[in-house]
DNA sequence: TAGATTGTTAATCGATTAACAATC
DNA sequence: TAGATTGTTAATCGATTAACAATC
């Protein structure tokens, strides 16, 4: 959850700091930016202030605007944000200006979902490939275009691909294993969603997705039902 | 992302923060905790320091020993935290000893990836109602189990079961929508897989699973790929 | 010009960490 | 007893916010 300082040969830096020092608190919320700046687009506004941005997010202007000004200084006083710029500037800012291709593992109901998702596309990743070690899936198409593969294929489609990303969509008990496969095979991010926290070497960053961890959140702030 | 003050008639709290004062991200890391604590009873491990559950998680140990410290004693010096017991305790701090009723609304290849799912029942949450507009889905069932209702049959559901808990799992474009009429059903917490900023009042609380969000955070640290 | 909003500074607020007495 | 680890305090570190000069 925090920095892990990363010794390689030849620099020091961390995973969750940039070279720079932008906090990786700040770039993680750039994401969101990005998502609702294009949905203004979609909505045929041009400009947005910051204070209109804040109310729509749910977070203060200010936060907003210093989050911004660690990149650049892409606003107009007394006008606001130009729509259309800001997002060209931070697709720019986080790599998302072309398409990413991305590896899938797991082709259980998750990994299926995941590979008829056409939300991907258009935000800058491709699912270029989808492993599962059964060999009752494997040969089989998911959503009638992609083959599903064996886990051994995933060193060539990576190499062919220059793949960087995977998502594990694997039972936990198998998540570990597949992550070995992964890194082994030079992939550089993981969005795991077994709940499970992966042993991974620090050059390797890991974010998860676990459903019961959001619901057990919540369920701190809310009444029991008593009267069942 | 932020506390947003609440002003209800009898009381004056905060979404974020609890009325004993206990910060929003240390409750988000309980459930963590209380995932890896499961993991190892069910390796056989009895007892754990905090410094092992610190390295299996990449976090300090001072930060557990700090988290737990807001709920009580729950270790033994020299030795560390009897695993099964601070299992169950961690259970009743969260409230999860119990198991929750959850609605899903959407019924497409995520919704169905979701009510297939069969590790929420050991973490405390139930799925008792599957909801989609769509008329070709209405009247199928998801895995063999649940029939797909209409909207129009939330609020029966979320009376007779007490939901307090809802999945949206439908395109953008229906989700806000959808999250009207689970808040006026009486939904009070939100798990939104689409991606998007739902406007909802303050005394519901929403959190966002989108995994565009964290392949974006991460392509920020990554070297695009300069040859192709 | 008057009004609005940016980018930035300094102050505030809150979270993490280091360190250690207590104690198993 | 000696070694280990907790719970807690105080210090450090970092993030958010308020405020405002600059300026469109």
């Amino acid at each position: 959850m925090n920095s892990r300082t990363v010794t390689q040969d030849h620099l020091d830096e961390t995973l969750d700091e940039h070279k720079n020092g932008i906090p990786d608190i700040v770039i993680g919320r750039l994401p969101v930016y990005l998502r609702t700046l294009k949905l203004l687009a979609a909505e045929g506004q041009e400009v947005a202030s910051s204070q209109e941005l804040g109310e729509r997010l749910g977070i203060s202007s200010a936060q907003i605007r210093k989050d911004l000004s660690h990149f650049g200084e892409f606003g107009k006083q007394g006008t606001g944000y130009n729509v259309a710029y800001l997002c060209k500037q931070l697709e720019k800012i986080l790599k998302v200006d072309t398409v990413w291709p991305v590896v899938l593992v797991g082709a259980g109901y998750l990994g299926h979902a995941l590979a008829a998702y056409n939300g991907f596309e258009n935000r800058g990743f491709r699912i270029v490939g989808v492993f599962d070690n059964d060999p009752n899936k494997i040969g089989n198409k998911v959503g009638d275009t992609i083959l599903i593969e064996p886990l051994s294929n995933i060193p060539l489609t990576v190499r062919r691909h220059k793949v960087q990303i995977a998502i594990i969509a694997v039972p936990a008990e198998a998540a570990q294993g597949v992550s070995d496969v992964l890194v082994e095979a030079g992939i550089k991010s993981i969005l795991c969603y077994a709940p499970l926290t992966l042993n991974l070497p620090n050059h390797v960053r890991v974010e998860y997705i676990d459903p019961v961890i959001h619901f057990q959140h919540m369920t701190f702030y809310l009444e029991k039902n008593t009267s069942e």
